[in-house]
RNA sequence: GCUGUUGUAGCUCAGCUGGUAGAGCACUUCCUUGGUAAGGAAGAGGUCAUGGGUUCGAAUCCCAUCAACAGCUCCA
């Protein structure tokens, strides 16, 4: 016999053999109608799933539609509806992987014919129709020949690939069966099709076969379910909410910031009011740097490519950068040259182009005096040329091209908009001598780094191809290393708490050992990262380990939050670097008189600007707290009787240090409350015949939710000022939004 | 970059199967001087993303380009 253990603390004896389905029908007639699933030891099973025999003592639980695991198995299950009913109408489709998501599932197919949004209603008839038969999903098991063959004969190529790459080491297959239906899955699965209260295709979009780029590219089908239509249409509301307070929206409704297609894609053009929010938090965190010991520093938005050479981040991130600067006119056409040649892509005909090219440049007649008034000599671009052109004919190998076309342009001045700021830093470090006595060495700034981010990435302020971070660099021994961590952990915390940013979490990002994208040697990585692992669990921090997530120089530490759509995002990050003291052969004189190399630490408590300032909008929805608020309150008089006093006191609230305006509109009070609201401004101030006469402002707090308890009442202004320098001073938070809803979710489960 | 959807006035959108543009809000002017979320009237405002094509005729159909959005891939 097996013993149950309830979770009402009772426990039951069950024989060998019978299923949860029996449980709950011994338990009650209702639980067994309710129920949806079992949790046997922790793990969701189905209903119909035998006990094993082993152990004999188990944890166990019916679980129904109140339970958060029953809605995975149901958005699975549906799932598999879904693609039932694509599989009817669209026959010779291929599924690939179909698993349930936090709020919804999907399912990857290949259909012969491409689905689109137009065949949404059909295919919810469709699965309409399978849901009102209620037939069950039956479980079977295949050994992994048999099940290869059975997948083969269903024509499902990819589930026969997947065996062949990651299945086939499992000692049986499971599949489920839903009428004609057949899937390869693990399961669990709801008992029946009638348990879909409601559901709802969302989107679809392109996914690429096992997310990797270089496979094939199937269609991905999203969609939702609910046990019952009231929790889907919360859900759908939900969206419609979080939508309103998507930053684009909201930037543009509040002025708060632009992009022109006129002047870049994923170029923002911060508009007065947004310019206002981020120059108070760079403020904000200036005076924590001065405090914290940080020298402010300034360096340009570009920098020579042999500095980027020698971090490491010219040859790197190749594709991720706008294309370097030559001063020689023809050095963009020998790079693109080069850059075909490195990438395979250079054809004959393209050659042959590159090559006419260059010598119509080697036939220049050098004029005299060599003047005409450029940034590069006419003479020199003739002889530059005449060398690479020779060069190249007589190169004998493909590499031998390779290597002329890459001399060349290594003798030759270029720049790049800078991608990181660090190797700026770096020269600053190393512009005097330092001791260990100055150490650490905090060099602080913010830096406006340009990333030429691929175009279907970019969007809002949260993806953008020019951005500034609050970046420093610091320098320091190595026994330094882990109270400077703990340090920039702590002021990362401290600016998210101040914001009320509490729903982020913490990543330990280090490097894929697969992979060959990270430079220095194995043991400056394990030590580095070991440092961040002591310094998060010595913090007590709940984190997880995101591997393949560091940088090419070092690990991280990474903040990361969600936004309005449930999309994440990385914010703060604290980023430990033994490579780069080492490509730029950094060094300071300790007390034994040697010289040592010094670690770096790269951290950036916002981040980027841009990104923060994106996720801010989101987190108070536009209505930003009193010390952050572009507009802090705004005068409205009752008529324009009233203007004179009202002008007064806007200016004597000016004067004592706030951004406030007047509406002096000949419009009626009711427009112009309705107008201030709507812009977010935290305070109205009402002027009118009482409050002339007796000196005071009548004060609305539109912070309160109830409308009508707006109207706080009539105060003098002194008091009025008290209460903003207070407010101010707390950086108190006045309203935050925290409901985000989410398509997407990184803990897809139930694969199948 | 890939797949799909979208692009009409400052904003949000309508414009059926081709017959050369419409609403609300915002804006300007005038009237209204009103006590806590919309007072009234008039006016102005558009090369229908851009470039080609089909057609007697294109916002509408076709192609290309650009951009935005969703997802994938990428993200120092």
């Amino acid at each position: 016999m097996i013993t149950l253990q309830l979770p009402d603390g009772s426990s039951r004896q069950v024989a060998p053999g019978s299923r949860p389905r029996d449980v709950a029908e011994a338990i009650g007639k209702r639980l067994a109608q309710a129920a949806v699933a079992a949790k046997v030891s922790g793990t969701v099973v189905d209903l119909d799933r035998e006990f094993p025999a082993d152990p004999a003592q188990v944890s166990f639980q019916i679980l129904t539609d109140r339970d958060p695991e029953s809605l995975e198995v149901l958005r699975h299950s549906t799932a598999h509806i879904m693609a039932r009913a694509v599989m009817r109408l669209f026959p010779g489709t291929q599924l690939a992987f179909g698993p349930a998501l936090a709020n919804g599932f999907y399912y990857d197919i290949d259909s012969p014919t491409p689905i689109t949004e137009a065949d949404f209603p059909k295919i919810e008839a469709e699965m309409k129709k399978i849901i009102t038969l209620a037939e069950p999903f039956e479980r079977f098991e295949r050994s992994v020949d048999e099940g290869r063959s059975l997948c083969g004969d269903m024509k499902q190529n990819y589930k026969v690939e997947h065996i062949d790459d990651e299945l086939k080491k499992y000692p049986s297959l499971s599949f489920y069966r839903q009428g004609e239906f057949i899937d390869l899955c693990r399961g669990p699965h709801i008992p029946n099709a009638g348990k879909v209260g409601a559901f709802k295709i969302i989107s679809i979009a392109g996914a690429y076969w096992k997310n990797d780029a270089n496979r094939k590219q199937l269609q991905r089908l999203y969609a939702t379910a609910f046990f019952n239509q009231k929790d889907l249409d919360t859900y759908l509301t939900q969206l419609e909410e979080a939508k309103k307070r998507d930053h684009r929206v909201l930037g543009k409704q509040l002025k708060l910031f632009t992009i022109s297609q006129e002047a870049g894609q994923g170029l923002i053009l911060w508009m007065p009011k947004g310019a206002m929010v981020r120059n108070l938090l760079e403020t904000f965190i200036k005076d924590e740097l001065l405090i914290r010991g940080y020298s402010p520093v300034y360096t340009p938005h570009i920098g020579r490519l042999d500095l980027y050479r020698t971090s490491g981040h010219f040859p790197y991130y190749r594709d991720a950068q706008y294309p370097p600067l030559y001063m020689n006119p023809i050095g963009q056409t020998i790079d693109t040259w080069l850059t075909l040649l490195e990438k395979n892509h250079l054809t004959t005909e393209r050659e042959q182009g590159f090559l006419a090219l260059l010598e119509s440049f080697t036939k220049g007649e050098i004029p005299k005096g060599d003047d005409d008034n450029t940034q590069y000599s006419w003479g020199q671009i003739v002889l530059d040329a005449r060398a690479l052109w020779v060069e190249y004919k007589e190169a004998a190998t493909t590499d031998d091209r390779r290597k002329a076309l890459q001399n060349w342009l290594h003798g030759q001045e270029g720049y790049l908009l800078k991608p990181m700021n660090c190797p700026h830093h770096i020269q600053i470090f190393k512009a005097q001598p330092r001791s260990y006595r100055d150490l650490p060495v905090r060099l602080a700034e913010f830096g406006t780094v340009y990333r030429f981010e691929q175009s279907g990435e970019l969007g809002g302020l949260t993806r953008v191809r020019g951005f500034t971070q609050d970046d420093a660099h610091l320098f320091m021994t190595p026994e330094q290393v882990k109270s400077e961590l703990e340090n920039n952990i702590d002021l990362v915390l401290m600016v998210l708490k101040t914001i009320g940013l509490n729903d982020y979490r913490v990543r330990v990002s280090v490097r894929d050992p697969e992979s060959k994208k990270y430079v220095g040697a194995n043991e400056l990585w394990e030590n580095a990262e070991k440092t961040l692992l002591e310094v998060v669990a010595g913090r007590g921090m709940n984190y997880s380990i995101g591997v393949g997530e560091a940088a090419f120089y070092g690990p991280k530490i990474d903040f990361i939050i969600k936004d309005c759509i449930g999309r994440e995002w990385q914010l703060g990050t604290v980023q430990l670097d033994y490579n780069l003291p080492e490509r730029f052969d950094l060094e300071y004189t300790g007390a034994d008189n040697q010289r040592h190399r010094p670690v770096m630490v790269h951290r950036a408590p916002f981040g980027s600007m841009e990104r923060f300032c994106g996720i801010l909008i989101e987190h108070f929805a536009g209505a930003f707290p009193l010390w952050l608020a572009p507009e802090q309150a705004r005068i409205v008089t009752v008529s324009d009787r009233f203007n004179e006093y009202a002008r007064q006191v806007e200016t004597s609230l000016r004067e004592a240090g706030f951004r406030v305006s007047g509406d002096y509109r000949p419009e009626k009070i009711g427009a112009k409350i309705r107008d201030g609201s709507l812009e977010k401004i935290p305070y109205l101030l009402i002027i009118g015949e009482k409050e002339q006469a007796a000196g005071t402002v009548a004060l609305r707090d539109e912070s309160i939710k109830e409308m009508k308890a707006r109207d706080v009442g009539s105060l003098p202004l002194a008091d009025v000022i008290q209460r903003f320098r207070q407010e101010v001073q707390e950086k108190r938070i006045r309203n935050i939004s925290t409901a985000t809803a989410g398509l997407s979710d990184s803990g897809a489960k139930y694969a199948g």
